[in-house]
DNA sequence: GGCCAGGCTAGCA
DNA sequence: TGCTAGCATGGC
């Protein structure tokens, strides 16, 4: 990670190409999404740190972004725990270029790769919260999901407000371990689900389960980790890897959104087979992940 | 009203 | 290992 502090804000570099504008419409789109807000042509999200969440700005920088703090400024070890969370929101430390040359061979990929030039998979550093997120948008159709998460942060996560607006954090483990699934139920998760993911705060909470512990897996160690909790599949396993810890190829090919996203850049009256997906990204190797990034970014 | 939604578990062969 | 019924809860 390349920052540099100027006082009253921060400049992140990020690895070439990238480019702020595509990452933000990226986040355009996700138009039901509460955790950040877009204004104009920057995105103001609350951002965790040792010293308490801190207010961030983030905008289009020389060669990277550019962080400022409207509420209150941070200490230098703020600051840099702001600048890698930025630094890890944008996946800004990978070199995207072999996966441009791979998709410049690609019929479908290459218009989508000119068309959002130095987009970077947008993730979600936090594990409970990709956790969370992935259990939660299982089987229901996304409107309803962002219905759901905003439920949840709204009963459970903490914010503060700034000139009028609440700005929050995706809840804390610890504050979920010890609910009652009754309480989630009402909020419209599943019985199911509620269970799920008080299972997983709690093994947050107990230090049973953390990005630091499975961080340093191989690939096919880190899915089976995740596997192994319960309501955590092929596909929420391959999501989390691709959201949380950055494995350029990690692979949800069972997604509904990839699926649609096949079909009408193929232009095809059905959905593809899981076995023909496979083989059309068999010259992906490696970047499956930002294949499918740049392929849901095509849905409308 | 019926099909679909960014699937998973448990049970069975 | 591989298949699938059953689930759970709205959106459109």
């Amino acid at each position: 990670m390349d920052w540099q502090d100027h006082k009253n804000y921060i400049t992140v570099k990020a690895r070439q190409p990238f480019q702020f504008s595509s990452c933000l419409n990226w986040l355009k789109k996700r138009d039901k999404e509460i955790i950040y807000e877009l204004v104009n042509e920057h995105v103001l999200i609350l951002i965790p740190t040792n010293e308490g969440a801190v207010l961030g700005r983030i905008e289009e920088g020389s060669e990277g972004v550019k962080v400022s703090f409207p509420e209150s400024i941070p200490s230098l070890r703020g600051k840099n725990q702001a600048a890698q969370f930025v630094n890890d929101w944008f996946d800004m430390d990978t070199d995207i270029l072999p996966f441009y040359q791979l998709a410049e061979k690609d019929p479908l990929l290459r218009p989508l790769v000119h068309k959002h030039y130095g987009m970077r998979i947008v993730g979600i550093p936090d594990l409970f919260e990709a956790l969370s997120w992935a259990v939660i948008g299982q089987q229901i159709n996304l409107t309803f999901a962002y219905k759901v998460k905003r439920r949840f942060i709204d009963t459970y996560g903490a914010h503060i407000t700034y000139k009028g607006t609440k700005y929050w954090l995706f809840p804390r483990a610890e504050k979920i371990a010890d609910l009652d699934p009754e309480a989630l139920r009402e909020l419209q998760f599943s019985i199911r689900k509620a269970e799920y993911i008080i299972d997983m705060a709690k093994m947050i909470r107990d230090g049973a389960l953390s990005k630091e512990k499975l961080q340093h897996l191989d690939p096919l160690s880190l899915k089976k980790e995740l596997m192994a909790i319960r309501g955590i599949g092929h596909w929420s396993a391959e999501y989390v890897r691709m959201k949380c810890f950055r494995h350029p190829d990690a692979f949800p090919v069972a997604d509904v959104g990839l699926h649609n996203a096949l079909k009408s850049q193929l232009g095809w009256d059905r959905k593809p087979e899981i076995e023909e997906i496979e083989e059309m990204a068999a010259h992906l190797s490696g970047w499956e992940a930002y294949a499918v990034f740049y392929l849901w970014m095509s849905n409308g």
